[in-house]
DNA sequence: TAAGTTTGTAGTAATAATACTACATAAAAA
DNA sequence: TTTTTATGTAGTATTATTACTACAAACTTA
């Protein structure tokens, strides 16, 4: 079944300007699948006929056809609200640029999703679990976010390292052997030290997953397991402190798929790094 | 105007069988307010009067605006998802896992927005801006993102300095002067090291933001500035993770206000911060 | 059992919403 | 200018929806 999104994109060209009042009006108002034909013609300045003869051109049967599809979506889109609408200004207030922040990261949760082969995280997962250890590279933010999850599986028990230095990260990619993964992290894709390393990690047989926010960038394309961030550019705020939540986000899921397959030795070893902490806490 | 939960809340005793099976069918239906008297009293096995009865009884003087009442509800609800539904199980596949991510962050974020002061926030903002001297505390995972926020902060051109080791942290501390700003960070908010580091600091004269997840704390009622994160627990997944993600969301909040407000000393800073990571990319 | 309450049935009125048509007018393209 | 296209008006048929009523049946409770 097609959306209202895409119906109009396939007729986009032949749309007549009353045709597109009423659709501006059905996006504008937050209750569409409340209004009547009558009540939209008012609201759109256009005729009641013209309401119909669009909703045949997007090849629906009938207005209430329209109208449950449009409740759907809407049910949905709620949560991937509009980037432009949350752009942050230089008069926003902590409360409001917080919030927005937050929206920000929905939004561009909901598009990384998207792109989400779960196949290929799985796989990632899988990699992750029986690997023999774990290096995490990144560099400057990219760094703090390799330490994040190399604290994480640390408490998985097997050997795990993060390494913002890249000269200690080539001597580690130089001596990696089959059994290592390499988590690489770098949101521009292209961090010079990060691709010499990673090239080197790859020629010692270790399998490389990289998390990144650029497609087409030599990271990616050097990456057995690619996780790719996506997040829209806005003027304000660098999109980097978007991705990089998200990033995060990854290896949330990753840190919590490992556990959730990995056998008893795993739910042991977290088990015991749980109480370790609490004592210390204490 | 109360809410149809209110409403049934107030009629609760006096609600007969045939009302509850309505209302149930209401809550149960993902699109209520599309629904017909026809189709609803078919739904719940009830007669159409039946229905009018209730909408009367709950003091809607038409069925249309049940149903309105009930759209806009509906709208609203659906940011703040119940953070039940959004429990991560562990047959969950990674996609999965990584949209209830999203989810549960967006809940937190609400839940985190609704007790935000925005004075004190903007205090925090003026006092970051005009520090002498920035320091960020943590310890274990709140050390990284101690380590996140020194590292946005640096942009802005002071002296900006992230601690994990307790000893260097107290050191600092012991040297501290009006002028300086201390950043702690703790999600139990009882770590032990950081109350008695936050001690040294406030004796020395330094004032003291914190961040963390739990308000009746030691470390909480040692803040100048407290800013605290909310979370739903659950039960595979701790809230540790979305807290996290939560603070840094504090941090980057905080940092750019800094940069709105600060004058053209710090946007200068930060301009130049970005060329100089830019040309080490290239 | 008797009184009261709850609910459904059935019939109906009033209205609102949808769908359709034919024609007229306005605007745009040839 | 002519033709085509887009749009609106007006009138109307059809159906769906809401709203109401009175009465009967079923069920509760005293």
């Amino acid at each position: 079944m097609l959306s209202f999104q895409e119906r109009i994109l396939q007729k986009e060209d032949s749309l007549t300007a009353s045709e597109i009042k009423i659709i501006d009006q059905l996006k504008k108002h937050d209750k569409p699948f409340l209004l009547s034909m009558n009540e939209l013609s008012l609201l759109s300045n256009v005729s009641e006929p013209s309401i119909i003869r669009l909703y045949r051109k997007l090849g629906y049967t009938s207005y209430q056809e329209l109208k449950v599809t449009l409740a759907q979506e809407l049910a949905n889109q709620h949560s991937n609200l509009a980037g432009n609408e949350t752009a942050i200004l230089e008069e926003d207030l902590a409360d409001t640029v917080f919030t927005k922040i937050g929206d920000q990261f929905s939004a561009a949760m909901s598009m990384t999703r998207e792109k989400i082969v779960v196949e290929e995280m799985e796989e990632a997962v899988k990699l992750i679990a029986e690997a023999g250890r774990i290096f995490f590279f990144g560099q400057g933010l990219s760094g703090t976010i390799a330490e994040d999850g190399a604290h994480k599986f640390m408490r998985i028990g097997g050997t795990v390292l993060a390494e913002k230095d890249p000269h200690y990260q080539a001597i580690y990619a130089s001596q990696m052997t089959e059994n290592d993964v390499v988590i690489a992290i770098s949101h521009s894709g292209e961090t010079v030290n990060i691709i010499e390393v990673v090239h080197m990690a790859k020629s010692s047989g270790a399998t490389v997953i990289m998390i990144t926010s650029n497609e087409n960038t030599t990271l990616a394309k050097m990456a057995d397991i690619l996780l790719l961030t996506q997040a829209q550019e806005t003027a304000t705020r660098s999109d980097a402190m978007t991705s990089r939540l998200v990033q995060l986000a990854f290896l949330d899921t990753l840190y919590t798929r490992v556990v959730a397959v990995g056998g008893d030795t795993i739910k042991k070893a977290v088990n015991k790094s749980r109480l370790a902490v609490t004592k210390m806490k204490k």
